[in-house]
DNA sequence: TTTTCATGTAACTCAAAATATTACATGATG
DNA sequence: CATCATGTAATATTTTGAGTTACATGAAAA
């Protein structure tokens, strides 16, 4: 299976944009996934009808944050997508007659629905500035690291 | 994305199987998944090296358990497939360079993780004989209501 | 020993779904 | 009113699970 990628994506595209402070335009943002600003509005459609950010058609429009990140959960954005199917396992047929097969779904059922709870659940207890500190933190560490790199060997840089 | 039913699909068929109490072919087997019997023994093959299943070749010859159900657990038969995908969401990038990338595929992966843990756990404590044992309920449930509607409704039958 | 039946597996086709692209409409700014 | 930007439908591409075909291997029966 194709695996679904829109969280992912745009949870990054947001980010950027958050951090940016500005409105950004669907082609600026697209630059970030590589992919086609379309693929950024499809995307985005969802977010602005949940209240999570705001478009602008025009001169100097583009795509601005309706909300702080403290306010928005995984969840939210999530659910702004369209809760696209989170598992990737199926059943051959929704309403078996076969007894057999009504007891092997019933069972894959109650594990996936347990997994999925407590998945919603996660969701629902991340927030974007929780993502949004830990990339800070990625950002110290990797200009401390760029630092001791630069004080160590200096040597292996072309002048 | 189009979901794996393997996992749902093999369970059916084995415990089919386990029922039948004597050697089965493909051919019979692919039968109760309205299917082609190559399905069946490819589904089959990474069973029978998992040593669930043993097959016998030519004449006569067919598919048969290996081991009672109460030795089989969910997690045996997830694994002898070939532990196929469980989640149908996934990344852009698998090693991003983007920071901002990074701590989002973290948020997502630790949520991830955990739900696949206690799948895994869950698949662990599941044997086929629970799932046996919820379909002999299932049939006399059924033979129950069969009786009932007999007995109450018996005029709606045809002579 | 030869025929038949059954599995073993590679190669190819088919179908579904996510993503990408194209095209054009709508609306706002300069 | 020209340009820029979003909105969205229609279409193409890509990926992957499942289905199909073809043929090899091996065992039992005739």
């Amino acid at each position: 299976m194709k695996t679904d990628n829109k969280l992912s994506s745009i949870l990054h595209v947001i980010l950027h944009l958050a951090e940016h402070n500005q409105a950004m335009t669907s082609e600026t943002l697209a630059l970030y996934l590589k992919t086609n600003p379309v693929v950024i509005r499809r995307m985005m459609a969802g977010l602005r009808q949940a209240g999570l950010v705001v478009s602008v058609k025009g001169h100097g429009g583009g795509w601005t944050m309706a909300k702080p990140l403290a306010a928005i959960s995984l969840q939210d954005v999530y659910q702004a997508l369209g809760a696209p199917r989170l598992f990737a396992q199926g059943y051959r047929q929704d309403a078996p007659q076969c007894l057999i097969e009504q007891a092997v779904n019933a069972s894959l059922d109650s594990a996936f629905a347990e997994a999925e709870r407590q998945l919603l659940q996660k969701f629902n207890a991340v927030n974007l500035s929780d993502i949004a500190a830990d990339f800070e933190l990625r950002r110290q560490q990797h200009l401390l690291t760029l630092e001791h790199s630069a004080a160590t060997a200096p040597q292996t840089k072309e002048e």
